[in-house]
DNA sequence: TAGATTGTTAATCGATTAACAATC
DNA sequence: TAGATTGTTAATCGATTAACAATC
């Protein structure tokens, strides 16, 4: 386990993907790399390669156990672990994460938000306090939070990065339509829904020009 | 125009990353790739060859103009149109993206929820209505709906999805952590939170395990 | 002009897929 | 045993990057 070869972002992200399967299909039963990538849309060599770097492996003619493959894969994601995380900007987005209950699910427990507006500091949101934007750097620091949320508008994104980064956290959840920038060690992932948006309309630009041919 | 190069998924993701730093940025000058590299981490060569699919192109020892490449992505990726979109599932996320008001911005317009809750329908969130789950699919036949956004849990979303496409849906924002099933012409893009987390989470393992090593 | 910068062709790199041996 | 299925090695494919010619 400690030895476990390096996996590729691009299979590390389709290994929930792999999870919210298995998990819907249930069951105590075995099932082959063939039937996942069938129901995945996927290849099946992708499949088992991917599997390889997480499981002890599947038998020859009879497949993977759901129930082992299910553990293994929640290991490896580390879910069964809890990761502290502080939310920052508490508008319509970040009030709806931190409501979210299904982030125990993925071994990430939101404890804090932050926010600069007067009006939100003092209050609960799913039962979890707001705390005044002046406060988030020693937050970080003095309960050790590694993970850190921006939901706040693009301009202020950057700047709330810093603090965070400042507090000692090394991930960042980056939910603000902007780019930032970070020093080494610290991992910013991007949920830039502009981005998702751009593949939506290309998608139905396309279709449309099918249509409507010149 | 009509006969733009296809782009490759990689590099559509990318430009809504470059139209975010060039409005951040702002200002009626011009830039060149490897400064728009360099401040995005990228390789210069891939900035050009990702802009050229969408520019009229930039001047030798000049680059681009800032303005002239904002217009040129807004229009490439379809942000000066109007997409009309439903959302189904008005919890907590579903009404926090009813009431974001960013979306017009990238051309698309939610103009209504869907819920099978009573106690939902016949609200409104963020000045759209809620109607019932039963009238999805009428809903979307008789007003043209595109693009429906699914927000409901997990169990429900490949069944919505389905009502979704029955009513001429041609593409599907899946924020349900869920794998869904669509036929021929359909997209589902998946905003899986889960997938970015297993990525912050393998990230911090990581991080830890160099601190901490055997 | 000289030099900075674009745009393109060729080389590299990595991920996916095909072929096949190992195994139950 | 025969055949289904895994796991791995080799081939393919596509994306990134390097080299370089074109241009202002």
């Amino acid at each position: 386990m400690e030895y476990s070869q390096p996996v590729s972002v691009n299979t590390l992200q389709r290994l929930p993907v792999y999870l919210n399967y298995l998990k819907s299909i249930g069951g105590e039963g075995n099932i082959s790399s063939t039937e996942i990538a069938k129901a995945l849309g996927l290849n099946d060599v992708q499949v088992r390669k991917d599997l390889s770097a997480v499981s002890s492996g599947g038998r020859p003619k009879i497949g993977y156990n759901v129930q082992g493959l299910i553990a293994d894969l929640k290991e490896f994601l580390g879910y069964n672990a809890v990761n502290a995380a502080v939310i920052v900007g508490c508008g319509n987005l970040g009030r709806a994460l931190m409501s979210y209950r299904g982030f125990s699910e993925y071994g990430l427990k939101i404890v804090a938000g932050f926010d600069i507006s007067p009006e939100l500091t003092g209050k609960e949101v799913g039962g979890k306090p707001i705390y005044p934007l002046s406060s988030l750097t020693e937050y970080c620091r003095t309960e050790g939070i590694r993970i850190g949320v921006v939901t706040t508008p693009a301009q202020e994104a950057q700047s709330v990065c810093g603090l965070l980064i400042q507090g000692g956290v090394k991930a960042v959840w980056n939910f603000a339509p902007a780019h930032l920038t970070v020093g080494e060690g610290v991992l910013v992932q991007n949920e830039n829904m502009a981005c998702s948006l751009a593949l939506l309309s290309k998608h139905l630009n396309e279709m449309l020009s099918q249509k409507n041919p010149e």
